[in-house]
DNA sequence: TTGCTAATGTTATAATGTTGCAAATTTCAC
DNA sequence: GTGAAATTTGCAACATTATAACATTAGCAA
C-alpha cells in the first residue's frame, strides 16, 4: 500500500499552493488565455486547502481583501478556471477544489472525507475503463464522467479525526 | 450488445409506474414505513418519465393538483423516499429520479443523455469494485459513490435526437 | 378519552447560481 | 501611437434550490 497521500498528512501546504500557481501561469500560457489577478486570487484561495471551497466562501474573502465583487465575479472566475481544467466543481458539494492533474488529461475521481472534508483526487484509469465498459454495452457515449465517494480517509477511519 | 434499454425506446410506460408504485408499497410495509398519499404522489410524479424531475417540478404539479404545497413538503417527501430507496438525487442535475432497482441493495451508476435528458440506471458492479480497489489503495473507506456520467444515449447518438 | 409520535402546514430565510447591460481594460491591425 | 474590436470586469437585479423554526393535525395505543 502507498504511503499516505498528501492531504491526508503534515506537509508543506505553500509548496502546494505554489506548484498550482506555477503551473496554472504555464497551462494559461500555452493556452494564449490570461490568467488575470482575479483568476490567480481566486485560484490561490481554492488552493488554501486540501478542502474543497464554496463559491460564496471564496467572495467572502474577496469582500475581506477589499476587493468589491460580486457573484458573478466569482463564478466568472470558476468557470475560467474550470475551462482550463485548473479546478474541478464537486457536485455532491456544491463546492471548488483545486486539480491535481492539471495539464494531464485524466478523468479524475474525488475521495471527500466526511469527516475532514480533505479531498483527494486520483486519476483511476482502472474505474474510468470499468465506465466506459459499462457505458458502450447500452450504447451510450460518454462525455463527462462525475465520480465522488463521500467516506472516512485513513486520518479519519481510527478514533480521532483529523482537523 | 444487448437491446436498447428502457428508457431509449418506445415501451408501455404505465406499467412502469404501476410497479413502481406497488414495490414501493410493498418494501415500506417491509419496514412499517407509512407511504402516504403525499408521498406516494410523488413518487408517482417522478415516475411520470425516465427524465429527472427537480423538486420545484414536483412542487408546481402539486399546485396544479390543488394541493397547497409549499418546498418542505417536497423535500420531506423526497427524503422520505430517499432514505428508502425509492428514488435516488442526481448531483450534477438537482434533480430526482425513480430507482429501478428498489429493494435490491445497489450502487447505481447514472448515464444522463445530454440532449434527450433521458436517465437510465445502471447497476455495474464493475465499476463498483474498481472504485472500491482504488479507494482501498489509498485506504480510503467509501460510505457513498456517486457516479454519474452525461454523454449522449443510444437515441441520440445518431443525428435525430429523440424526444 | 388521553397522551404520544409521526407527519404536515406555514412562514420566513438561507444558500447557490444566472442574466443583462454598461464600463473599463486589453489586443491588435493599421 | 491610434482607434476599432474583443475580452474582462462592475454592478444590479433576479432565479433556483434547499433549509430552519414553529404551529397544527393525523394516526395510534394505553
Ligand atoms: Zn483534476
Ligand atoms: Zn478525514
Ligand atoms: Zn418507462
Ligand atoms: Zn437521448
Amino acid at each position: 500500500m502507498s504511503p499516505s497521500a498528501l492531504p491526508y498528512r503534515p506537509h508543506n501546504h505553500d509548496a502546494c499552493v505554489a506548484q498550482a500557481l506555477t503551473e496554472a501561469r504555464s497551462i494559461c500560457q500555452q493556452h494564449n488565455a490570461r490568467l488575470t489577478p482575479t483568476r490567480e486570487r481566486v485560484l490561490e484561495l481554492i488552493w488554501q486547502s486540501h478542502k474543497p471551497l464554496g463559491a460564496y466562501d471564496i467572495l467572502a474573502v474577496l469582500a475581506e481583501d477589499g476587493h468589491n465583487a460580486a457573484p458573478p465575479t466569482v463564478y466568472r472566475a470558476l468557470d475560467f478556471l474550470q475551462q482550463y481544467g485548473l479546478v474541478h466543481r464537486i457536485a455532491s458539494l456544491n463546492a471548488f477544489i483545486g486539480c491535481t492533474h492539471a495539464g494531464k488529461s485524466h478523468s479524475g475521481m474525488f475521495l471527500i472525507c466526511r469527516s475532514c472534508s480533505n479531498v483527494l483526487e486520483l486519476t483511476a484509469p482502472g474505474v474510468a475503463s470499468a465506465v466506459n465498459t459499462a457505458a458502450a454495452e447500452e450504447s451510450f457515449r460518454p462525455d463527462d464522467v462525475t465520480i465522488e465517494v463521500s467516506g472516512y480517509c485513513p486520518g479519519c477511519t481510527s478514533d480521532t479525526p483529523h482537523d
